[in-house]
DNA sequence: AACCCACGCAACCGCAGGGCG
DNA sequence: GCGCCCTGCGGTTGCGTGGGT
């Protein structure tokens, strides 16, 4: 017992549109509309066609205002920074960009930006396998691959770091895919003022060497840097025992709800863990820790300035790419990205 | 000129989820 | 609560085309 066809697929023309077909199509829900049921569609116009493949067409093709190819740089930038916070749901992104539909980014996406970002991934890895000449340079790509297996291991297992006994009385952050539905956040505008509401009363300082306890409405404080390694997408929450004693937690794993998380960035976090750095927590202007695997041990000698962190503000996947690099500048097409790595720190 | 191959794009397929009886 | 129907979405496929040999 299979599901039911949507349709009879031997009376169903399949494979390209004619502009005859297409003329009827437009012409017909131009001035109809489609009545809210597309399976009924092609037999009210005459068409041979599935509901589901007038739909696709129309939405594709014929619908007003689309626009095919000759993707801008800016539309670039958007398509990279909303890829890196969300993934591949090419209907939101979509909907960010006014005359493209999800299947157009869909294929530019895998045809072109995929591999512009993949291939400059991959010299930039060349390049740094040049460089790791020098035995200071060979301790240290020791010392991260030591810190990837460990966290190849847990993600493999996909146990989340929370569910460890050690974090077992914290209370952690949840920030999940359905976290931007409930609160409404279908389009850039509404994300936005989201984001703003949510920054009311945070400080920002510009100054990553200070240590302040920048205090968080809710409670929460953002502890100074005190060590990092090298962060990982199970490497986000730490338990910060302060000189006052006082114990902050740190940011969550934004991707929690994310399962189907881009395999290429799976892919680049094994292959090049420390081009991952500041991935989750780059955000420029917010004093933000990184901490050693998810321990609570904050005693580590290591050490990255917020000055460093500065210039990972974003994946170095993306920031490898130029234009997404000036949309991370420009600030105007990274506020999904931001918001999701702040609904990670916020919604506690 | 013929063939091969890679690429880009349009379209298809199957699944998930919501609405409704 | 259950099952059916429909829509929407994301992954995949297949065809057309252009470049290289």
């Amino acid at each position: 017992m299979g599901r039911a066809p949507c349709c009879d697929k031997a009376n169903v023309k399949k494979g390209p549109w004619s502009p005859e077909e297409d003329a009827k199509l437009k012409s017909y829900i131009e001035q109809h509309g489609t009545g809210g049921n597309w399976i009924a569609l092609p037999q009210k116009i005459g068409l041979k066609r599935c509901g589901k493949s007038c739909r696709l067409r129309w939405l594709n093709y014929l619908r007003p205002n689309i626009k095919h190819g000759g993707f801008s740089e800016e539309e670039d930038n958007i398509i990279c920074s909303l890829y890196v916070s969300i993934g591949s749901r090419w209907s939101i992104i979509a909907a960010q960009l006014p005359g493209r539909t999800d299947n157009d980014i869909k294929n530019y996406w895998n045809t072109r930006l995929k591999k512009k970002l993949l291939g400059k991934q991959r010299k930039e890895q060349q390049a740094q396998a040049r460089r790791v000449s020098n035995n200071q340079q060979k301790q240290d790509v020791k010392r991260e691959t030591e810190n990837l297996i460990v966290a190849s291991e847990v993600m493999i297992n996909q146990v989340p770091y929370w569910s460890s006994s050690e974090f077992s009385s914290v209370p952690m952050p949840v920030t999940n895919a359905s976290s931007f539905q409930h609160y409404g956040l279908n389009n850039q505008t509404s994300l936005r003022s989201m984001m703003v509401n949510k920054l009311e009363g945070i400080t920002f300082s510009n100054d990553h060497h200070q240590q302040p306890q920048q205090p968080y409405t809710n409670g929460c404080e953002i502890p100074y840097l005190q060590d990092q390694v090298f962060p990982t997408m199970v490497n986000h929450v730490t338990v910060v025992s302060n000189e006052n004693n006082s114990v902050t937690y740190q940011p969550s794993n934004i991707f929690q709800g994310f399962e189907n998380f881009p395999s290429d960035f799976c892919e680049l976090v094994c292959v090049n863990p420390q081009q991952m750095e500041g991935f989750n927590y780059g955000m420029e202007s917010m004093d933000m820790s990184m901490s050693n695997g998810g321990s609570t041990n904050t005693t580590s000698t290591e050490s990255t300035s917020w000055g460093e962190m500065s210039s990972l503000v974003y994946s170095p996947l993306v920031a490898d790419y130029e234009g997404c690099r000036q949309g991370i500048i420009a600030q105007d097409h990274v506020v999904a990205f931001e918001e999701c790595k702040y609904f990670g720190m916020q919604m506690q």
